[in-house]
DNA sequence: CTGAAAGCGCTTACAG
DNA sequence: CTGAAAGCGCTTACAG
């Protein structure tokens, strides 16, 4: 690679200390009163020489790198690659660079990549969160490195987030389950105790509560994420083949939604006339099924420009204390609800 | 944020210099011959202080930053989104960090990117490059800064990239076409001089030519990339009316796939009765498609893993001259063809 | 075997 | 109005 200009060479071209050239082009020449004719010198030989400074050495010498690290999950998942998107876009907007890294909801992994970051000297992190990673959260906190969580959060631990009401999401989205004539409604998640799952579990079970349909049995089935494909086979089976089978089947999230509906094809039965479906999230896919999915729309563009806000203000010091955001989803109503 | 500590803090609570402490920690004790038991007595005290090291500083001094440049055209969409999860994971694997940035095919943008990222003192870049960038991949040559490209590439430029074979592939997926029964083949592509684009215009054309089925009036139609839903719904209503009107498209990418078969689906086309469908890439939804598409499947992830290799080789200087690589693809077979 | 010193490219308080 | 100097956190050639 080309040797980099460097300030010593424009000062030194220009006869003056890197001092100078530095005030004035970081167009501070007032406060340093530095004369007119030598400035527009500096300047011109600036640009003659395309002049690039090195963000590296002004990080170092000012403590911040302007990069923020982004963890999610898996950046080719589609919630995930929208997410980055925007995140992308509202840090560009406030002269932030992002680093990004997937955790495959692995805690190890998670915990790897935050180390690297913080090596990198990331001024603050755009995580969410997986399942056993509560010290991690808990040693930012000790380190004082400002972040802030979403998708997910830890209610134990003092902390900003972003997310969506996933209770409300999730009981809206039953509770439509009921008013289309469905009464056994069986539900896929996660076998997780992170907070989304947890709260879109809780809103499915109250919507069912509530409404007196409450099977002696529990109709939500817990899937592994590493064995999402066996698992989601196993279990769509056992919602369908009990007696009474369920009508209706309300997926946590897209991806299981995705494999779900496989399953459901290979055994043949018709959406929404044989099963009704509904699912968190959109996706491409949702949309050229036979029968479109209804579907919990999650607001995921204000979800990552609040976060990239947040960070930003607590990097920057002008809001200290954490900050929780809960944004409402709309439920999309399709044909797979039989709406 | 909590100050970090750095060597020198460990060397005042060792009571020897910095210098000795960055021997040992970077485990060049040998070379520099220092006494076990300070080594020891560091190593301890680095533990103990939760030393991290500041990769800045390192940067700066060794003049590498281990940091990727990842420009795509859009980080959120399926095709990009699934390249920069194999460049991440590769690049781990070699200690590299990725950062990324949407040009959104705006070749304004993109330079924007690269500038900011040569700041960042990037050691390298991998960039799927727009149109009319020419003039900064000749820039980036200039300046001897290490890039591979991908996806795309301009013929008159010397550089290294990793592409598809998209004229082969091209003509494959027409060829099937043709030997499926359909004589009148539109094809979707983009207004824009891209070769990834232009090649698979030129397998399109070559397979009707060996064929003796090129019409007097060409069947492919330009979509402009800003005005995607408009534009091709206009062109697909030419090729589905016109006299005679075709029984097959062919469309140069998912994103156009997707945007088309809305517009067949509202003019209530049945594929493949009334309509083949051939498409480039996959996605989630063309598995769920009523006429599940056949496509030809890119193979992402060794783009992704031998764009990374290429580029790091050429980083560590290992490699200096410019490597191509030209992977094939494989067509999958499913209804939408008609077969 | 160990340390002082220079330097990577910058910024900024200080002195003139 | 301008410059010398210190320092951000590190590495490494050099001197002892």
């Amino acid at each position: 690679m080309k040797k980099k200009v460097s300030l010593k060479d424009i000062a030194q071209a220009a006869g003056v200390s890197t001092a100078l050239v530095s005030y004035v082009l970081n167009n501070k020449e007032k406060e340093a009163r530095v004369g007119k004719e030598i400035a527009s010198v500096i300047r011109e030989i600036a640009k003659k020489l395309d002049y690039q400074p090195n963000l590296l050495a002004k990080s170092l010498k000012s403590g911040k790198s302007h990069t923020i690290g982004l963890i999610v999950a898996d950046i080719s998942n589609q919630f995930f690659a929208n997410i980055a998107r925007t995140i992308e876009d509202e840090a560009k907007k406030n002269n932030y660079t992002v680093i990004f890294g997937s955790s495959d909801e692995n805690p190890e992994k998670s915990w790897d990549l935050i180390s690297v970051l913080i090596n990198r000297q990331v001024d603050g992190f755009i995580i969410a969160p997986t399942e056993n990673s509560e010290r991690q959260i808990e040693y930012l906190n000790s380190q004082n490195i400002p972040f802030v969580l979403i998708d997910r959060y830890f209610p134990g631990i003092q902390s900003s987030y972003v997310a969506t009401d996933n209770y409300q999401a999730s009981y809206e989205a039953v509770l439509h389950l009921i008013k289309t004539g469905h009464d056994k409604i069986g539900m896929i998640a996660y076998k997780n105790n992170l907070v989304h799952i947890k709260e879109r579990k809780r809103g499915y079970t109250q919507a069912l509560a509530d409404n007196n349909l409450l099977s002696e049995v529990s109709l939500i089935k817990e899937v592994d994420f590493n064995n999402i494909t066996e698992d989601i086979e196993i279990n769509i089976k056992e919602l369908l083949f009990n007696k009474p089978p369920v009508n209706a089947i309300f997926f946590a999230t897209n991806t299981l939604a995705l494999h779900g509906l496989k399953v459901i094809n290979k055994l043949n039965y018709k959406i929404p006339d044989d099963l009704a479906v509904v699912c968190f999230d959109e996706g491409d896919a949702f949309d050229f099924f036979y029968s479109p999915l209804t579907f919990v729309d999650q607001p995921i563009v204000e979800v990552g420009k609040e976060a990239v806000r947040i960070l930003i203000d607590q990097i920057t010091n002008k809001n200290i204390n954490p900050r929780q955001v809960s944004i409402s989803s709309r439920l999309v109503i399709r044909k797979s609800s039989g709406a």
